[in-house]
DNA sequence: ACCTGAACACCGTTCAAGT
DNA sequence: ACCTGAACACCGTTCAAGT
């Protein structure tokens, strides 16, 4: 890449984290390139769709995700290690709000420049849930593509204003039942 | 309301259902009226917003799917009623793609067109559930708010194409999620 | 190679002018 | 009293023309 081209590839890539974190995921591409005092073809030659972007923006979020799974297999709590993760995906989501619907979308759409990593999240749950199932900890008629459902779930409510007050809650109640219950 | 401009008002809310269920809650306005063969302004005045047009469209709905909570409040089983009750909404939202969002955000909007409407489910919703837990099927410690919000998750889920075929199981687990288990 | 911005086809919303 | 549609301020996307 030319020097100028990475110059711009990375501003753009610095104002859409920006702009994205002042008004969602869902916020305007010509305000992105106005504001990064680009042409609005350079934004879209750097980045062909809105998926494209926001993949560049959140791929090393994503790895980091999934390196937090693979380190929270070592714990020797599997369950609470299952839950803490879900934690921590849900707190990701919200901080990139509106970034759950493109997700879902491409976790089946092999097109979508997300769906390399939604599935890479996809399975490293998956990796969690089938220990804390081994373990007896977990309902064993789950999968992770079930598990991704309710992460997503979740994660939609936790957008909604209104939802704020009871988020804890509502986490508990759908987390807890993936669990087996210990009686 | 003058004969003509209640014709309007009439075919514009029968334009609206095709087209909404044709592309969802979130389809072009200006298509709306284009199609009605009526001036845009003419939809504005009817229906100052999207709210107040989807809820001119749904009212009935609303109000059928309140007195179905009423008829399944005389029931012998009434974690059974719940969860019918539960079922009918979902199977009402997913017929009406993209009505789920202005919903949840209109619940605590006492401006919204759509308030009313809300309130009068998430209450019908509260007295299933009421005599549910008085009858120690369901978990003490919901609301009315809580379980408006597992619906409010279930129709978004069941609005993402991709999670079609594993609507059943999702729906079985977060509903299951508000019972008690027997043992 | 890369960048620019006009052009195109859309929106939602408002409001002066018409009947 | 009601209707119309132009006007305004936005979008996303493409692409000829420039450097």
């Amino acid at each position: 890449m030319r020097a100028d081209a990475k110059k711009n590839y990375e501003h753009l890539l610095d104002v859409a984290r920006t702009v994205f974190s002042e008004q969602g995921n869902d916020a305007s591409l010509r305000d992105i390139a106005r504001r990064a005092g680009v042409g609005l073809g350079t934004l879209y030659r750097h980045f062909p769709t809105r998926e494209a972007l926001l993949e560049a923006l959140l791929r090393s979020s994503f790895e980091s995700l999934a390196a937090r799974a693979d380190e929270l297999q070592a714990s020797q709590d599997c369950a609470a290690a299952l839950l803490e993760w879900l934690q921590e995906i849900i707190a990701f989501t919200h901080e990139h709000r509106g970034v759950i619907a493109p997700m879902v979308s491409a976790i089946e759409d092999h097109e979508s420049a997300l769906h390399a990593s939604c599935v890479t999240l996809r399975t490293a749950g998956a990796r969690l849930l089938a220990r804390a199932q081994a373990d007896g900890k977990a309902r064993a008629d789950l999968d992770g593509a079930e598990l991704f459902d309710l992460i997503a779930a979740l994660a939609w409510l936790r957008e909604q204003p209104s939802h704020a007050s009871r988020a804890d809650r509502i986490f508990g109640l759908i987390a807890g039942a993936i669990f087996v219950r210990q009686s």
